[in-house]
DNA sequence: TCGTTTTATGTACGTCGTACACTTATCAAG
DNA sequence: CTTGATAAGTGTACGACGTACATAAAACGA
């Protein structure tokens, strides 16, 4: 790849690059631009031309600066994304749990987040393209978790249900951040009921069903569905 | 990008590429690879080094051919990655409809489903970063809605079933692809448990159960949950 | 004023996808 | 046996990309 350099001559890093946090006040040259700049920029420009389309040398130019100048404040191009992850999952307002009860609070919990990713489908798949950043999910699991508890979940059950909300959220907007909320305008497949009715008998007679739905309520009706099931499974009953 | 031959001198396309069609019989010179063959070889790569460090030289070197020669059978290397997900798709085994009840059915179709899926994660990425492959995904739906029908079931209902199973699946398995099977072992996130119990009291007491939980096991009782609230849903009895 | 420290500039390297001009091998018709 | 059409392979080249690295510049404390 690129020259390797001796683990002997490997002294330790200089300046290890902060990450996103702002510049400290002390000696050396003062920064051209803020980490904040940058991330922000990054984010303008993948609501602008998606994740595939972000490179560094037009995030420079956009920022006035030379491209290498940006690792100065991050470790690489991933790092940048990583912020950007960051700051869009941090900015998402979860529902109060006061004043509603445990099915109300999931269902506007659920759609809270749900309107959040879908509003900004390119950088969901920023978000969805790096692991579980720690704090911005931890924060919408402790929420979650003391809700179900103080409506009498069992821990065990509390987490069948944070696992299930979360692959129904995961899921549904996976496929937004795919396919765009238009029904089925991917590249590939057209509209799912045109299909030759002897391969597929159950989809010519039924496919039209899932062309012509609408996706938010869909997903609605599938956390229902879930909460149903999860009243059931824990033994308490829904409003 | 390229450069732009302008629309007038744009004469129709000489050889529209196969794209995964075996070569057919006539003139011109015999083929070195089959398309077959490129579908196969980049399948063991991308098993063995990932989506992400997958190439096209280094697939040709594996073939003996020059890179530009796979050009001659595939649009491009999304062409091939297209290929290498409907392959992989079409390999899965489903469970005969017949002889199970449609809430057994339908634990055995996502059991099937997610096992073939999680064996793979590294092809599991590359059916996660294309839209749906019209045909892989229709067969399985296919059979699905024909399960739920004989059931009882009412099309509308049926359909938020496929939505609501779907989703599971994906949103499980999106995290496999991303995280892999073992809890939590993403570079960002250590335990999800060990958290300022100040910043996240409920965590801090339940958290150590996320941490220590078998994936495949919550994802079965992930569709239990959602097997009991269909059967509310469309008022028909589970097994 | 002089080091020290932090940042910015500029160059350069290796890799990528792939367009394009060419050569080469096969088949069918004359 | 030619001869042309056709389909495939070869090799070069281009413009991106991420980023390592050497150097220069600007601020601070002593």
């Amino acid at each position: 790849m690129y020259a390797v350099i001796p683990e002997e001559d490997r002294n330790d890093v200089s300046t290890p690059k902060r990450n996103g946090e702002p510049p400290t006040k002390g000696p050396g040259r003062p920064s051209l631009v803020e980490p904040a700049e940058i991330v922000s920029a990054a984010t303008d420009m993948i609501e602008r031309d998606g994740l595939e389309g972000f490179s560094m040398r037009p995030l420079a130019k956009q920022l006035g600066v030379w491209p290498t100048t940006i690792y100065n404040h991050f470790d690489g191009k991933e790092a940048v994304l990583d912020e950007v992850a960051d700051h869009f999952l941090d900015s998402i307002p979860l529902p109060s749990p006061d004043a509603l009860s445990w099915d109300e609070w999931l269902e506007h919990f659920a759609a809270a987040v749900y309107r959040a990713w879908t509003a900004h489908p390119r950088l969901l798949a920023v978000v969805m393209t790096r692991p579980g950043r720690g704090d911005s999910i931890a924060r919408m699991l402790d929420v979650f978790l003391g809700v179900l508890r103080t409506a009498g979940f069992a821990a065990e059950e509390a987490h069948s249900a944070w696992h299930t909300v979360q692959n129904h959220l995961f899921g549904e907007v996976y496929q937004v951040a795919q396919w765009g909320t238009e029904p089925k305008t991917g590249r590939a497949s057209a509209r799912i009921g045109d299909r030759d009715a002897s391969a597929y008998p159950t989809l010519a007679e039924w496919g039209h069903v899932l062309d012509e739905c609408d996706r938010t309520e869909e997903f609605q009706i599938g956390m229902r569905i879930i909460i149903r099931g999860l009243s059931e499974h824990a033994g308490l009953a829904a409003s």
